[in-house]
DNA sequence: TATCCGTGGGA
DNA sequence: TTCCCAAGGAT
């Protein structure tokens, strides 16, 4: 949870997390909607499935493990890192902090204490080897818990990203960028790139029975494994009733009239920019198809907290929600525990 | 190696 | 409002 995200953040979602799925055997059998459902606003939601996936790996390992003398716990570089989602920092963080052995670490917040320790010229990024070379050397191997949880902490309290405090630093006289005359010049940033922006046409199809059509996306790429309401990018020159009308015909083989607008919703992620132009439909015909997603289905709106959606949509849930006179939004849903009910494909 | 992958807190 | 960036990993 903590890679890319802020321990605030990740905070309450440990602590509903944790409450759910105690202990390893509980992640293992738990339904990957569930686990998704515990996820839902986090980002990065590959991160949930494929810790899952680790789970059960460590599980299947330690069954094989006929002496059943140690617990599943990895106490190697190489044992970690064969699982999916863990990489080096990762595994050297759970390795050092865990067991206190001596592997080293290297997050945002050591990039940025080591690069203006030595001042370094380019962007952490390009020089990763020998990032990874300086926190290994620096690393006490007497104590590296405590030494890794204070090389992280300086980075979080005092050699902060802007106006770090460097009269309360303990390295400021090693420090070359704080020889420089400027610490914040490092570390030496990308170049930022433009993000693409695009206008996605989304459509809240509802039946006669009062359902609203929802469908999860495949696993690889953006959002993978979410729910969402189905919809796509508006091409030049066409109206956005159109757009909803044409990818609803393309991902769902349905035909369905496109009403009135419901919601416009701007969201940037880390890498574009969208806006979802979301208008409420009306299905007329064809049983949907998920020809461009896992699954899909039709599902009271009431009961779209039990899936999870990504922050944009949950938006959207909100507004709908309100349009028909709900109380339920998606916020309380989505703080609810995850729903016993099987999920099921609608064809 | 460069790019993709989310979200929200804080300045 | 806009921008930065966070206990990074996979491809």
């Amino acid at each position: 949870m903590l890679q890319q995200t802020r321990l605030q953040v990740a905070l309450p979602y440990w602590q509903r997390w944790m409450a759910a799925l105690p202990a390893l055997e509980a992640l293992a059998a738990a339904r990957e909607h569930d686990v998704l459902l515990l996820w839902q606003g986090l980002g990065y939601y590959s991160r949930a499935r494929r810790l899952q996936q680790g789970a059960r790996q460590l599980q299947a390992l330690a069954e094989h493990n006929e002496a059943r003398t140690a617990d599943p716990w990895p106490r190697t570089l190489e044992g970690w890192l064969a699982l999916p989602g863990i990489g080096r920092s990762t595994a050297g963080s759970i390795l050092s902090s865990a067991f206190d052995l001596p592997f080293a670490i290297l997050d945002g917040n050591v990039k940025r204490v080591l690069a203006r320790l030595v001042a370094s010229p380019r962007p952490p990024a390009r020089e990763l080897k020998g990032f990874w070379q300086l926190s290994e050397s620096l690393l006490d191997p007497r104590r590296p818990r405590e030494f890794n949880q204070a090389l992280m902490d300086l980075g979080a309290t005092v050699c902060t990203p802007r106006n770090p405090s460097c009269g309360a630093c303990p390295w400021q006289r090693h420090c070359a960028a704080y020889a420089a005359g400027d610490p914040t010049a490092f570390p030496v940033k990308e170049a930022p790139r433009e993000l693409p922006y695009q206008v996605i046409g989304v459509g809240v199809v509802l039946n006669g029975a009062g359902e609203v059509l929802i469908d999860q996306r495949l696993n690889e790429g953006l959002l993978g494994g979410l729910w969402e309401f189905p919809g796509g990018k508006q091409e030049p020159g066409e109206a956005i009733e159109a757009t909803i009308a044409r990818e609803l015909r393309e991902e769902l083989a349905i035909e369905a009239g496109v009403g009135e607008q419901l919601i416009v919703v701007d969201h940037a992620y880390s890498h574009k920019r969208l806006r979802f132009m979301v208008h409420l439909c009306t299905w007329l015909s064809g049983e949907p198809r998920p020809l461009a997603a896992q699954q899909v289905r039709w599902v009271r709106p009431e009961q779209l907290g039990d899936f999870p959606f990504p922050a944009a949509n949950a938006r959207i849930i909100a507004a709908l929600h309100e349009r028909l006179g709900l109380e339920a939004s998606a916020a309380d849903a989505a703080a609810a525990l995850p729903h016993p009910e099987e999920s099921r494909p609608a064809a």
